[in-house]
RNA sequence: GGAGGAGUUCCCGAGUGGCCAAAGGGGGCAGACUGUAAAUCUGUUGCGUUUCGCUUCGGUGGUUCGAAUCCACCCUCCUCCC
């Protein structure tokens, strides 16, 4: 269940409600994607950093350990210990980020392990069913990711397949709730646009999708390859296809100011490996802006990463002492850099939702957009 | 005291007459990362007026058109013998 509880421009400020609790809206999903946050955080973590919904990967887990596993252990949440809100990427990215290992037909995917090399086959109705076994709250659509810029032609044709593959979905999802057993029948679906750097495309099959039943509408196929300025074009010209009264959740996405822009465009769902991945490599956020950690200027900087952050790392300890970790080449480094850029992002949510509350994101838009991604100066 | 061996750019370590400012590794410095095959990958690491010039391979002197590479002496370190 979705409802809208403010409009500013066509920014959002929403609540979502699913079966493991409610999400205030616009929120950035945490990425889990192996059912653990990458460097060593766990879901008794998240809590900790202000994080409302959790992801987790069809693909991945399906692989290892098993969503056969998953479930006999009482599916995702309880493996996991996580008990909030949760959504499953579908496998449909890893058409696109294993597109060396994989073979594509009308029926599905077939993959070569990325751990092994054995055939892994993946179709809509597989990825229902271990996203049904892994019992998450929202289970996305099966659809190819295509890689940016892709001919005509094969989008077009791709585009058309994944509508199918939509369709195949939704039947196998409602049989599948309605089974006995399920882990959690009241798991939601999600449709995928997709469509490339084509508008029309885009709009075409967004319009096409929003005639099934879907529980919320996700923008797919963007920031793979594309300049940033399509991206926002894409977005803006499928944005008043999507439907008013229900969630829409751009994958994959971004930058901080990727974020702010994309909320300007009516975007309410975000999620991102970018947060994570940065911090394991030791680029952290502030509010002035992006630093690396690593860099000699912090050697002997006794002030936390943000002085304007209120994370537990920034309470706690000095960017000196971060930055040793790094050189030192020590877990915890990686820890205290997720734990922190984490906040951060859902921190940048928080205040993004309160200045819709305030009817200020405008203001917001024009403090922040910029200079949250260029190099910082902090 | 005697016999061997070794000293190379921040470190380790290749290089035995020109293609050597000198392989490779480490360390240092910097950059990239967007539904995670990523604790990964890339660049850079003598100086400068940078398609070229200068200084450098323990020191000094020499051989040669040309030396990190050959010769002489000196200095330092390592191993063995008395």
């Amino acid at each position: 269940m979705f409802e809208v509880l403010k409009q500013e421009g066509r920014a959002r400020r929403g609540v979502f409600t699913c079966p493991h609790g409610t999400v205030q809206t616009p929120v950035f999903m945490n990425v889990g994607t192996q059912g653990a946050i990458k460097g060593a955080v766990s879901a008794h973590d998240l809590k900790k950093i202000g994080c409302q919904i959790e992801l987790s990967n069809t693909y991945h887990l399906h692989l290892r350990p098993g969503d056969d596993v998953v479930k006999a252990m009482g599916g995702l949440h309880r493996f996991m210990d996580w008990d909030g809100p949760m959504l499953t990427d579908s496998g449909g990215f890893q058409v696109f980020s294993l597109s060396g290992l994989r073979k594509i037909t009308e029926e599905g995917v077939t993959f070569a392990s990325h751990i092994d090399g054995r055939r892994v086959f993946m179709g809509p109705e597989e990825s229902m069913r271990i996203q049904s076994n892994l019992g998450s709250d929202i289970a996305m659509a099966f659809d190819e990711c295509i890689e940016n810029p892709s001919p005509r032609d094969y989008v077009r044709q791709s585009c058309e397949r994944t509508y199918r593959w939509l369709e195949r979905c939704v039947a196998e999802h409602e049989k599948l709730n309605a089974a006995p057993g399920c882990v959690n029948p009241g798991q939601m679906l999600f449709g995928i646009n997709q469509g490339g750097t084509y508008a029309d495309l885009r709009v075409e099959h967004m319009q096409k999708i929003a005639g099934l039943p879907c529980d919320g509408y996700a923008i797919g196929g963007l920031a793979v390859g594309e300049p940033t300025n399509v991206m926002y074009e894409i977005i803006e010209a499928v944005e008043p296809f999507m439907p008013r009264e229900k969630p829409r959740y751009l994958m994959g996405v971004g930058t901080p100011s990727n974020i702010i822009e994309a909320v300007a465009r009516g975007v309410d769902f975000f999620d991102c490996v970018m947060p994570a991945r940065n911090a394991r490599h030791g680029k952290l956020y502030t509010w002035e802006g992006p630093i690396n950690i690593k860099n000699e200027r912090f050697k002997l900087d006794e002030r936390p990463i943000d002085p304007a952050c209120s994370c537990p790392v920034c309470r706690s300890f000095s960017r000196a002492y971060l930055r040793h970790l790094f050189v030192a080449g020590e877990m915890l480094a990686m820890r205290l850099a997720v734990l922190h850029n984490l906040y951060f992002y859902n921190d940048l949510m928080a205040r993004i939702r309160t200045a819709l509350d305030e009817g200020r994101f405008e203001q917001f838009r024009a403090e922040y957009s910029e200079k949250l991604s260029p190099a910082g100066k902090t």
